[in-house]
DNA sequence: AGATATCTGTAGTGTTTACTACAAATGTGG
DNA sequence: CCACATTTGTAGTAAACACTACAGATATCT
C-alpha cells in the first residue's frame, strides 16, 4: 500500500507566516483569507494539516515557544541573578522592537479578550507566559541555592516583577514605542531588580 | 412642529452594560447581539445613537476616560511625586481586580492587535493610554520645577515607566492574577521609581 | 504497472456578522 | 386634537466568516 501524495509546503515555513499574521492581528483579527494566502496553501491544505483555526494556533504557538526557549536558555544560562535579570530585560526590548517582527509579543498580541467562541485562546497564550515566568523563577532560586541571591528574597516576586514589566513593554511597543524607550524602561526595572535583591 | 419620541434608555447606562462587554471581549469578540442584550436595546436604538459598532466603543471610552479622570485627579493630587506614583501604583492594583469589573483594563483589553477593519482600534486605545502618561508627565514636570524631584530626574521615563508597569498589571490581571499579587509588583516598582529619583 | 493513500485546487456550504427598512408607537409644539 | 419628529420592535439584508465535499493529481509499496 501507498503512502499517498507527499506534502507540497514546509510546515515549518509556513507556521512562521501564520505566526507573523496572528501576532499583527491577534487571534480573532487574522482571517482563514489572511493565514492562507500568507502561508501560500489553501483552505484544505491548512484544514489537513493543523485542523482548525485555533489549532494552526497552537502549532504556530509550538514553534514560537521553541524559539524562544533557544532564546531563554542564553538568558538563564547567564552567571548571576542580576545578570539573568539584565539580560532577559535587555534582550525582550530589543526583540520587541525587531523590525524582522511584528511590535511586541505574539503571547500578548495573540489575544488578552476573546469572544465566547474562542474563550480558550486567552488561556493558552497566559499559560504560555506563565511558562517564562515560571523559568525565571526556578533560575532565581537556585541562585538562592548558591548564595547569589539573599535569603530574604523571594524568586517568585522577583519573576513576576520580570515578567510584568516585559508584558508592559509589549503593550508600549505594540503602540509605537520604540527600542531606545524600552531600553529606557529595562534600564529602570533592573534598579528596582537591584534593590529588591539587596533587602 | 413636535421634538418626536424621547429616548426610552439611559444612554450612560447603557454604555456601563456596554463597556463591561467590551472589556470582557475585546472590540472584536465583542458582538451587536451581545452587546444590545446587555443594554437592554434592540439594534435600532444602538445605531441611532452611536452610529456603529466603533462610534459606541469611543462613546464607552469616552465614559470610561470621564470616570478615569476623576480617579486620576485624586492621585495627582497627592503632595509629593513619590506619593503620586504610590497611590497611581495601589489604584491600579485594586482596581485591576476589582470585581465589580471585568479583570485588567479596558485600553488594554479592548485590543493591542485587530482585523483589518478595524484597525484604527488599537490606536483609539493608545491614544487614551498616552493621555494618563502625558498626565504623570505634566506632574512630575512640576514636581520638578516645585523641586520636589532633583534637576536630573526625567519627568518622562519616570511617566513613562510607570505607565507600562500598570500596563504589564493589566495582562497579568486577565490571566487571573489576584490583589495582592499586582500589590507585589506595584511595591517593587515603587522602590525602582525611589531609586530613579535619587540619582 | 497497479492498487492505495494522501495532498491539492476549485468551488462551494451553512452560520454569523454588522447593520437597516419599515411600520407602529410616543412624545412635543401649535 | 392634530401635524410632526424621533424612537422602538420586528424582521430582515448583504457580506464575511470558518470550514468542507469532491475530483483530479502525485507520491509509495507490492
Amino acid at each position: 500500500m501507498g503512502m499517498g501524495r507527499p506534502r507540497a509546503f514546509d510546515a515549518d515555513a509556513a507556521l512562521d507566516r501564520a505566526m507573523d499574521v496572528f501576532w499583527r492581528h491577534g487571534y480573532e483579527g487574522a482571517t482563514i483569507a489572511q493565514l492562507t494566502e500568507a502561508m501560500s496553501i489553501n483552505p484544505p491544505s491548512l484544514y489537513a494539516a493543523f485542523g482548525s483555526k485555533e489549532g494552526l494556533l497552537k502549532a504556530a504557538l509550538d514553534r514560537y515557544t521553541e524559539k524562544r526557549d533557544a532564546w531563554m536558555d542564553k538568558v538563564l544560562n547567564a552567571a548571576t541573578a542580576h545578570e539573568v535579570a539584565e539580560r532577559f530585560l535587555m534582550e525582550h526590548a530589543d526583540a520587541q522592537t525587531d523590525p524582522a517582527n511584528p511590535p511586541g509579543c505574539l503571547l500578548v498580541q495573540g489575544g488578552l479578550a476573546c469572544g465566547t467562541g474562542s474563550a480558550n485562546v486567552p488561556f493558552e497564550l497566559a499559560a504560555r507566559r506563565t511558562r517564562t515566568e515560571d523559568q525565571l523563577r526556578e533560575r532565581f532560586l537556585r541562585a538562592k541555592a548558591e548564595h547569589d541571591l539573599g535569603e530574604s528574597v523571594d524568586p517568585a516576586t522577583l519573576a513576576r516583577y520580570l515578567s510584568a514589566v516585559t508584558s508592559g513593554m509589549c503593550v508600549m511597543a505594540s503602540s509605537g514605542a520604540n527600542r531606545e524607550t524600552l531600553r529606557e524602561i529595562a534600564a529602570v526595572s533592573l534598579k528596582a531588580f537591584e534593590e529588591q535583591t539587596k533587602g
